[in-house]
DNA sequence: TTATATTAAGACATAAGAGTCTTTTATCAC
DNA sequence: GTGATAAAAGACTCTTATGTCTTAATATAA
């Protein structure tokens, strides 16, 4: 698996609060319910992007949490680095010590190449692209 | 993580057995020393690639493991597949169930171009060749 | 100030991946 | 045949990821 689940609601959490950018504050309850994800369980992935200063979080009546940031300027790979860290784009595939270009193991050529491509691809697209992208109805944010 | 564990180990042992394919049976507890794996867990990953007739298997003294085919007829994407299956080429990086090419997710247009490169390079990488460079000292094949 | 809504925090539960150990089965050498 | 060697099979343990539940803290509104 690319990616693991905690990163991918993450992602899904904030492509939602990036849609629904003019609200300040939404309910986590709503965007667990709209994305089918166990509440409990994306309150504490949420709150790893709130402690990163991504979002920002109200308690009591009218909470909630809310992009921290123009959704222009966070772009995917951002929220996969809080939540999956850089293994996937740092460390040697085989899990080889010392693995580098000039002392490579035998999937490093190949995954050197694909992964500094996927990570600049992550870093060019921004959750206010995607945003704008579902408001126009060209990509899904939910299943079905 | 892109590859778990078991995958990545498997990797390593075909890549053993490839380099020392001269040999018909090598021990999997020499292999497993020489790379630093648990022996029975090796096993267990071994068996699979036995029951799948990538590779061959010999009970009793002078048996072992030992390539069932040509090393260079053998990809680094047919060991993967065996041992993670192709979940990481086939499915929504975000779980998206239906997810395709005119009902694309917020990644699928980024992955969807990854992937299908990362599947050519794997299909196209073989054993013989990654072993021959093993052998010429290009690349490394165990730790340090 | 009291009730309600909502995040924060952390204990707890479940499942899957990773790793260990023991017993069984098969093969070779003597 | 007997003993040694090595894979096969499966039970078992440990760790990590995933998911649930409860309580505390905080904000709003009546």
């Amino acid at each position: 698996m690319l990616l693991s689940k905690s990163c991918v609601y993450g992602i899904r959490a904030v492509l939602y609060l990036s849609v629904n950018d003019e609200r300040e504050y939404v309910p986590i309850k709503e965007i667990s319910d709209k994305m089918g994800i166990s509440f409990h369980f994306l309150t504490k992935i949420l709150q790893v992007l709130t402690n990163a200063g991504m979002i920002k979080s109200m308690k009591g009546a009218k909470g909630g949490v809310g992009l921290n940031q123009p959704a222009s300027s966070i772009s995917l790979y951002d929220v996969i680095r809080e939540l999956d860290g850089e293994t996937l784009f740092e460390e040697c595939v085989l899990g080889l010590p010392g693995c580098a270009d000039d002392n490579p193991c035998s999937m490093h050529k190949i995954w050197r190449v694909t992964k500094a491509e996927l990570k600049k691809e992550l870093e060019e697209e921004n959750f206010g692209s995607l945003a704008q992208q579902i408001t126009e109805d060209e990509i899904r944010l939910y299943d079905v």
